[in-house]
DNA sequence: GCTAAATGCTTGAGGACGCAAGTACATTCC
DNA sequence: GGAATGTACTTGCGTCCTCAAGCATTTAGC
């Protein structure tokens, strides 16, 4: 099945269409958050998944797989949001390696707040924008590249 | 149609989708490209743009709609470009606010030395992963969100 | 033709993020 | 039980990118 072939035009269009659709969605949606609710999407997204978490809390390792950011990325993100009150520092006591972020009650505050604002962005320019049968296409389709991309990733590192 | 509505499981799941699937797609795509070829995806996407401009040349304000970037970037990028003689500029004389960015026969040669790298990461990860009426249906998909997407744009700046 | 506004690009300043190296702790294996 | 290895997070450094402001040039309005 030649991988050297060329791409024809069905899917160049596909693949351009993907690029084009995150790159608006993600800015529109970066933008309204930013100028509406002075959150960034990568903070608004760390303090949902921690809002999820039971105690509200998660160790950086699991945030890193949520949020779409490294390690590093992890630290610095929570050392922002710990500065704004919005997250605190907690060491686990069983294995001192490990450091757990809590969500505050400012934090959630601030998360209920950005929420309603968030959520109309994800459906206005989202969502709302697609069918029922599209929806499930779209998500099938995006989960075969996501699990595919996750075990490529191990042989390569 | 409450715009207030939360997300049920399958929305939820679709955008959770949409975000993983990219997150992954480009962290694996950027790194094949920069660690086989040291080039960054958006340096591809830029060489890769010109090289199907009609004399392999364009003015910035194209490059910006083409690449996923601001102006700003965009000049920092044929910055960089240029510096590694794969792209030079050149002045338009017609009008001498407007700036042609061309590529270089030694950009070209870059670019074609890429092309396969870049390829064989789309297909693989990508094209090859989804299924003629998946890639009809996602196209359609992510083409309706970039449309509106940017007209909504224009509404707020 | 001269000022005012618009256009096209660049620059300065600052922030966000990743990689690789570092630190601290835990576990494994003689 | 002590060295070697592994794990969890953090830090130093460099890169890239954006926003806002700045130039230079062109176009519009009078």
């Amino acid at each position: 099945m030649a991988a050297h072939r060329p791409l024809n035009r069905r899917e160049m269009a596909a693949w351009r269409a993907f690029l084009t659709a995150h790159a608006r969605v993600m800015r529109k949606l970066e933008a309204e958050l930013v100028t509406e609710e002075g959150l960034s999407l990568a903070a608004y997204e760390l303090l949902a998944a921690l809002s999820e978490m039971p105690d509200r809390r998660a160790r950086m390792s699991e945030l890193t797989s949520l949020v779409f950011l490294t390690p590093s990325g992890v630290t610095r993100l929570v050392d922002k949001l710990a500065g704004d009150g919005f997250v605190r520092r907690e060491r686990c006591t069983g294995d001192a390696r490990v450091v757990y972020t809590v969500l505050t009650d400012q934090g959630l505050t601030r998360l209920e707040e950005a929420y309603l604002t968030h959520l109309r962005g994800v459906r206005e320019h989202v969502v709302d924008r697609l069918g029922r049968e599209e929806l499930e296409t779209v998500t099938a389709a995006m989960n075969r590249l996501a699990e595919i991309c996750d075990t490529t990733l191990e042989d390569t590192a």
